[in-house]
Order: structure tokens, then C-alpha cells, then sequence
DNA sequence: AAAGATTTTTGAACATGTTTAAAGTACCGT
DNA sequence: ACGGTACTTTAAACATGTTCAAAAATCTTT
């Protein structure tokens, strides 16, 4: 077990990542084998396996470092945007940003994050903490702007939030036009859209429909956000996975 | 290829894939191996492959299979219920009923299903003739109805509540509630709202909002059901794959 | 029924993800 | 410096999805 004691160990992690990398963007997740990563890192296959319990962890490693750029690209839009929707889009378009590069591959990060069974998908209960830390920006999306929600719904809404953005990203992964241009425009069009929706939310009108939908969120309890200072604390640039087998 | 001029070939076809059902029943998608299929069909694993081009073209046969299923068990409802709402519940619990014994193994089903890679994606091109005969079900739930749908909505309507069903599919399969009774309460739920969002569309209310809500869906094509004279005639009992490899 | 063409089956081979026992290396207390 | 402990690496092996050239079976034509 890779229990990193001595340090070298994560030289040698970040060594076989970085080994990934480039067989992915070349050749796709296919052509990315155990065996050429190990090669190009200069390492047996075995010794791969042993910093990462899976080719689909090194996957899941990607994730967390494209995670981890995005926070940093957020706080930039957070410190600016004032307005709900300035800093929702923001969020957001800062994704789509950061991920541009790896169009091409995403499909295979993808394809990881939707099946339901994996352990690796983002509602699974081993991705809690990356999915947390996810929501834990729309839940600064939310505070920060003046925009004030009712408290049923204020419970829910980073869930929800990271929801809408889950979805924006499923689009982007399919969206082949060029540039993913369809994607902007479906951000610029829903995010307009998605506001007003909260905004008509208000409306005594909504009451006992909103009532009703709210309910039904008590059975999606991975979309709620769990208090602040229940949270696991903060690491500096951590791409690190969880601990792996036997330990 | 499997181009069965002797029609010994399809009952071949048919024997691989109940070998596979039980033994996929059993251990779940890893255990249903190549080689264990053949050897119960009375096969070498080659021959395997020249009826099915993957493994995973096998789960799209059973795919096809309980969409038959469900297509009969449709029938019944649609000629007994009226109004949008039974109509609408009915066919979709219909189809949770249809899986419920495939419960266990419906993640891998999932899994292939939920990858946009995926050339047996829903939402590929090659599952382009099962999604439209699911979505033309749906156009019977709207149409064998008294409620009236305005005329932007009415084109997307089969595909949006196709797609709602995909949506409560989703939730079934990650349900693991005894019974997966959490499933039957969120269509008990569901169902109902999304009808009343339905009506509330047409009030002039919404006009505005409506309007961008629609013009967003022209980017998803596969939305659209194509005229009724201009889909593929319907077959019978046909859990046939599309033309193997190399043809 | 024989020859020819087409469809089906085989069995071995390949590439890849993964496991594992054993060997090698670094660190630590004495 | 030594010995022990914990960490790292290796090379070989395994199971599985998949391919393929050749053989066998079946059908068609003469």
C-alpha cells in the first residue's frame, strides 16, 4: 500500500499521471494501457497498480485535478460577479473552460462518472467528498449574491446547482459542433432561464407545487450539502486518491 | 455475418441469449463471461461472436427484449385509461414492473446505456429506431388523451416524456429501497407535478418562458420523433441486432 | 449426387486489465 | 554499522474480450 511515507512515493503518483496524460490526449482512453503508462513512467505494470487500484482511479484522478483548476478559476469569477446569475454562469463557464482541452478524452472520464454502479461515479458514496466540494461553490454561489432564497428551497439549492451544472457538462461532453459552441449558447440560455425559476419560486402562486417538489428531494440525499463545519477540511491541491486496497 | 438464410441461425441467436440471461441473473455482468455463454449455448466463444459483435451488444438484445415486453403491457393500459395523467403513469410503471425482476442486474444494463460513447447509448444513432418507437409510445399517451397540448410543446412532448421516464429508469436503478417502493412514490409524485407543469404551460403567463424553454430543445435532435409515415414499420417480436460487422 | 458457393464453427492466438509471490530498497532505532 | 520493519518494484501468470485463418457444415446449382 502506497502509504507514502516515504516521499518518493508521490513523486512516483504524479510521475505515472503525468505518463497518462499524453496517451490519453494521443490515443484516447483505449490506447492509454496500464502497460504504456508504466512503460513511458518507467515502472513495471505492477508498480502502477500499485499507486492506483484501477485504470479508471488514474480517470478519477484527472477529475480531481481538473476539479481542483476550476476552483482556482472560480475564485476570480466569486470575488467579481455580485448578481445570482453573474456567478452562477461564471461557475459555470469556468468549467467548460477548464475542460476545453480534453473534449476529445472527456467521453472516457465520462463514461466512468455515469455509470451507476461504479464506485468512481461523482453520487456514489466514494465520491462524497470531491462531490461536496463541488457543491460547496454553489453554496458560495448562492451566499455571496444578493439574490435571497426561501428556506426550504435554500437547503437544497447547491445540489440542485451542481445538478444544473452536471447536466451543462453531460451536453458539453456530447456536443460536438465546433468549438462546442452550442454549449455557450446553451449556458447563456439556461442560466437566464434557471434563475427566473428560482425567481418565480417566491411567488405564493408556487406554494403547494414547490412544497411538493422540495419533498420529493429527501430521497436524493447525496444533493444535500452537508453544514460547514461537518465538512472535511480543505487540502492544498490535493489530487490524491483514497486509501488504496488492503489498508 | 449472420445473415440467416437458414433459419437455424436465429435460433442459435436465441439460444446464446438464454444462455446468458441466467448466468448474467446469477453473477452479474462479470461473471456472464464470453466463454461461459458459449460453452452452456454448446459453442466455442468464436461462434459467439459471429451472432453478437460484443458482449455488450448482448445487453442491448435483452435491452430490446423488455422494451417488447413493455410495449404489450402498454396495450392494456393505453386502451383503458383516458386522461394524460393515468395514461402517462400507467405506462410508465408498466415499465418499472417489466424490470423489476432485472433489478439486480439492470446496473450493467445501465452501464452501457449511460455512456454517451456508447454506440448502444439511447441516445446514439444506432438505438435510433428503439428510442423512436419508445418516444411513439408516449405520442399515444399524449394523443389517446383529452388534454389538448399547444403547438410548440405538442412537437417535443413524446420526447420530453420519454425522456422523464429515462429519468425515473435512472432512479429505479439506483434504488435500493426494499421493493424499490421509494421509485413507486416518486412517480406517485412526479407524475402529478409534471402534469400540472403541462397545463400551467399554456397559460399566457408563460408564453415568454415557454418560448426560450423550446427554442433551447432544437439543439437536442434526437428529441424529435420523425412523422409516423416516416418511421421504420414496426416488427414483430423483433429483438434482432442491427447487421453485424463487416456488412 | 458432385461440385461450388455460402454460412457457421472452431480453436488457437492476441492485447489488455489485474493479481501475486517474491525480491529489492529505504528508513529507523539501537 | 546492523538488523528489522515497512515500503516499493518486478516479472510472471491469469482471466477475459476479441480476432482470425482455416475447417466443417449447409445450401444451391448443375
Amino acid at each position: 500500500m502506497a502509504s507514502m511515507k516515504h516521499k518518493k512515493a508521490e513523486q512516483t503518483r504524479a510521475r505515472i499521471l503525468s505518463a497518462a496524460l499524453p496517451l490519453m490526449l494521443e490515443g484516447g482512453y483505449e490506447k492509454m494501457t496500464m502497460r504504456a503508462i508504466a512503460k513511458q513512467a518507467g515502472l513495471s505494470p505492477g508498480a502502477a497498480y500499485y499507486y492506483f487500484e484501477t485504470k479508471e482511479h488514474i480517470i478519477h484522478a484527472f477529475y480531481a485535478q481538473t476539479h481542483e483548476e476550476h476552483r482556482l478559476a472560480c475564485r476570480e469569477v466569486l470575488d467579481q460577479a455580485k448578481t445570482l446569475q453573474d456567478r452562477l454562469k461564471g461557475v459555470v463557464q469556468a468549467q467548460i473552460r477548464i475542460s476545453q482541452p480534453y473534449h476529445a478524452v472527456s467521453k472516457a472520464l465520462f463514461k466512468v462518472a455515469a455509470d451507476p454502479n461504479h464506485t468512481l461515479s461523482p453520487f456514489s458514496d466514494d465520491s462524497r467528498e470531491l462531490r461536496h466540494r463541488a457543491m460547496a461553490l454553489f453554496d458560495e454561489v448562492v451566499r455571496g449574491s444578493k439574490t435571497k432564497v426561501s428556506a426550504p428551497l435554500a437547503d437544497y439549492l447547491p445540489g440542485l446547482l451542481w445538478m444544473f451544472h452536471m447536466g451543462i457538462v453531460l451536453f458539453w461532453v456530447h456536443d460536438s459542433s465546433p468549438q462546442q459552441e452550442k454549449t455557450w449558447r446553451f449556458i447563456d440560455r439556461t442560466v437566464p432561464l434557471l434563475i427566473q425559476l428560482i425567481r418565480l419560486s417566491k411567488l405564493p402562486f408556487f406554494g403547494s407545487a414547490l412544497q411538493a417538489a422540495i419533498a420529493l428531494l429527501d430521497d436524493f440525499q447525496f444533493l444535500r450539502l452537508p453544514a460547514a463545519d461537518a465538512r472535511e477540511p480543505e487540502v492544498e491541491n490535493d489530487t490524491t486518491a483514497p486509501p488504496l486496497r488492503g489498508s
